[in-house]
DNA sequence: CTGAAAGCGCTAACAC
DNA sequence: GTGTTAGCGCTTTCAG
């Protein structure tokens, strides 16, 4: 632990300048001789001088950070967009500061006022509680550009989303081109966007094929026991499902392990595709067709958003706000077959 | 987006106080009388005033802002133990800001730069590139509290790390009482102080139980597919191990996959046990006998090592670095028979 | 193109 | 106990 007190009036003396050209050299400024700048630069690399971020920041009006409320990251979801939106901002100058709303309203709440209270630059939002009013409100309240993460908030923000009806749609017209028509849909039990509207097209994509909707969406109240029991108790009854479509990591793996308990095989006598992709799925055996999730240009679209709108602030200020909606697509491999009546 | 440009001075003049007044009540001062304290709170409330972090940070020098450096939170262990340091720290006032360092020697190098430039009151530290010198003279120069976790670093700091040597220990010796001695250890194949001590230990255990070791340490290069594999292989073999140990969450469930796919029952057939405890072991069928890590104290324990040193910067200079070291439980479940000759 | 100087918003030291 | 004031280290006018 060593103290590091070097300042830009030590770098400007040693360089033999005044303070304002070693501040133009540190931001690039366009007009400093090369030969102040080579003098400058020297004298940084000497004195190891490192700019004081929160002097910098009290200056400038800007924290070259962002901030990022997610549920909880230990959502491998969210764990990959977190690291995808880590990536593009650390590329372009910015930390990510990330915290885990939790499900827990009051939790969402104060993180958003942390990252107003600590001037973030920018927001990625993606609370739980889409309709809490006081949530709404301190978002309503918030001061710098903000991008909604798959939600459907009531705020006048950009926003990115999944297509998770498209997605659905595209999975079950698939089983049905297959001859499937007992199609059963494995969720859990939470409420959000991605489940609400996959909810929503299971129903529909049997109304658009003039066929009638088996009904049987699965909503796990616990993503691991009770979704091996719910689909353990499916599979028992007489007119079991031919076809599983399951969502997440353990809702998927306990949905494959009820299969296989009850001496079913996939694809022969069950057909199943996996909602999210992985290299789980990719290596199951069989492989596993699954809906691929944008997940990158999801991420990166995000960043584009709020970096476009700090970059522009100033200038643009009537600026309009954007919903980017993004695509699943399905990745066929080795788990559904041809329903043979 | 509206402007929020309230400053201590607007706060002081509606409250008809001083700005020294105003400064006193927001951090909490003692010698304020609860006449004034009433005045600027009011003041505070009816401004909605939030004090700026970046002059704060300038003048106190302190970010209130805790570092972290993991390989990768979508590995669900760091996701877990930041969410319990993200718990400890917003509790204590702090905030902690995690980055991925991708088992890449120069992002990890850079971001810990990135920790010193913003001048982090700490930093929580587990590099994958143990060994790197560049990292390592980094890591020297670091100006505030470091708490390295779960790493062999050649530096002068505390350190929390887990026993992993126990805990492969109390598995083998858990298995060797149930008559088991043809026991495998599944891995993956990465370098790690985790993987490298429980290779250690398991080759230990047998020669402190004077019995010949099997030497079945398989490291699957890939979590999922090669675990796969490569139990299966061994599951062949004619004098095939009756029981096993695996890791984490894909390797282990490779590994069930294998053995449900040889045809054999757990545990009657084969022993298992999961190095971690998770709500997969807990409600697997049958439940899983697991080794807990104790990834809450270390957490609290790192948590509590910063902020004592944060709290006690000034007043002991000379304070010792401390290496707490946490044992694992194994919680014993269904996956384990006596072996019966 | 460069230097001097003002001041970002706040805390802490100091007088009263 | 309270008010005044000097900077924290930097960016950014503004003269020159």
């Amino acid at each position: 632990m060593k103290k590091n007190k070097v300042s830009i009036r030590d770098v400007a003396s040693l360089a033999g300048t005044s303070i304002g050209s070693a501040s133009r050299v540190i931001n690039g400024a366009e007009n400093v001789t090369p030969e102040i700048k080579k003098k400058v630069l020297d004298a940084i690399e000497q004195l190891h001088y490192q700019p004081n971020h929160a002097a910098q920041t009290l200056r400038s009006k800007s924290t070259k950070t962002v901030g990022c409320l997610f549920t909880d990251v230990s959502n491998p979801l969210y764990a990959k967009a977190f690291k995808a939106l880590e990536a593009r901002f650390i590329k372009a100058g910015y930390m990510l500061l990330l915290a885990n709303g939790l499900n827990d309203p009051n939790r969402e709440i104060s993180i958003i006022k942390t990252f107003q209270a600590r001037s973030m630059d920018g927001v990625i939002l993606a609370p739980t509680n889409e309709k809490n009013p006081d949530l709404l409100a301190v978002i309503k309240d918030l001061p710098m550009p903000i991008v909604v993460y798959d939600r459907d908030l009531e705020v006048d923000s950009d926003a990115v989303l999944y297509d998770h009806k498209h997605g659905i749609k595209l999975a079950i017209n698939y089983l049905i081109d297959l001859g499937h028509t007992n199609i059963a849909l494995v969720l859990w039990n939470a409420e959000s966007r991605a489940i609400r509207l996959r909810v929503e097209a299971y129903e529909e994509s049997f109304v658009e094929r003039n066929i009638e909707s088996p009904h049987l969406v699965i909503k796990a109240s616990s993503a691991i026991s009770s979704a091996y029991n719910d689909v353990m108790s499916v599979l028992s009854q007489k007119d079991r499902p031919t076809a599983f479509i399951a969502q997440g990591t353990q809702t998927l793996s306990s949905t494959l392990r009820a299969i296989a308990k009850s001496g079913l095989e996939i694809p022969g006598d069950i057909s199943v595709i996996a909602i999210g992709d992985s290299e789980f799925a990719e290596n199951h055996l069989p492989p596993l067709t699954a809906l691929r999730s944008p997940i990158d240009s999801i991420s990166q679209c995000a960043c584009d958003m709020i970096l476009n709108k700090i970059k522009n602030k100033e200038k643009l200020l009537g600026i309009e706000n954007t919903h980017k909606i993004f695509q699943y697509s399905l990745i066929t491999r080795e788990s559904c077959a041809k329903l043979i009546n």
